[in-house]
DNA sequence: GTGGTTGCAAAGACTTTGCATTGTT
DNA sequence: AACAATGCAAAGTCTTTGCAACCAC
């Protein structure tokens, strides 16, 4: 079967949290999976729901609160909305989005985490995460005018 | 009189796009002026509201969007909602948010600006703007345990 | 006077919550 | 059997919009 990481490390934490495997709960985290981009609820809602049409919307958000909070998913906020992503282990991922067609691309760069780490030091934090967002315009849209 | 260049640049800009300069306007701006730090909405029209009793939300809404077009304020999508904070001649400025007390630090820093540029470049992007948020627990939240 | 601006209330968009029913353990 | 989870609809938030009265130019 797909996804089986995933799928284990999700059951671990639903255990963990005393909290029922349900069958919806499973079909959110394939759908999520399979999809495998950024995404708002409810792009995530309308492919679930032509798959499985009786799911709930209300179903779809507080699975994904779960996926968050277990690390499965990360949550983004722009402009127009929640964007919901997968996380992978141990990278974090920073976004580049175009501001023309909305594309968007993920930065992994190790230079800026230690760049922030030791902005966050120098100010006296301990730095637990963070959010870095960069709008300009894509190779493609560049080329159209 | 306060805030001379601000309300400068402000009648440029409205007067650029052939707007008018009302009364509320001036003192939407001279209120997030004086405030002069990171506030939602709701907290700015409470704090206009005390002082001048009749001015509408909807026009402190509308207000905060031409501040932040005409370059006076900066614009931040926190997880419990949008922010506004002043933003000065030329610098970029990131943020830095205690996750235990919600402090609200800047950082401004020519490295991070450098890495982004030419991140986005490596990419194929042409940037734009970007918008880095880090969280962290800060100095006082450390030593309370 | 013309046409942008306002306050208000209504409408919208997105998200959460209450509740009776259903499903997992 | 106990109690978490679901779907639905209702309720909440935050933000925008329609409109008649109003005001800057």
């Amino acid at each position: 079967m797909e996804f089986e990481r995933e799928k284990k490390i999700f059951n671990k934490f639903i255990k963990s949290k005393n909290l029922r495997c349900s069958d919806q709960r499973i079909k959110v985290l394939e759908v999520f999976l399979i999809i495998n981009k950024h995404i708002s609820v409810d792009e995530l809602y309308k492919m679930i729901k032509s798959k499985y049409p009786n799911i709930g919307m209300a179903t779809v958000y507080r699975t994904m609160k779960l996926l968050v909070e277990c690390g499965l998913s990360g949550e983004t906020r722009l402009n127009d909305g929640v964007r919901y992503g997968p996380l992978f282990r141990n990278d974090h991922h920073d976004h580049l989005i175009c501001v023309r067609c909305g594309r968007f691309d993920e930065i992994i760069n190790i230079e800026i985490e230690n760049l922030q780490k030791r902005i966050a030091k120098e100010k006296g934090y301990i730095l637990e995460n963070h959010e870095l967002i960069l709008y300009g315009i894509c190779s493609e849209c560049q080329k159209k005018k």
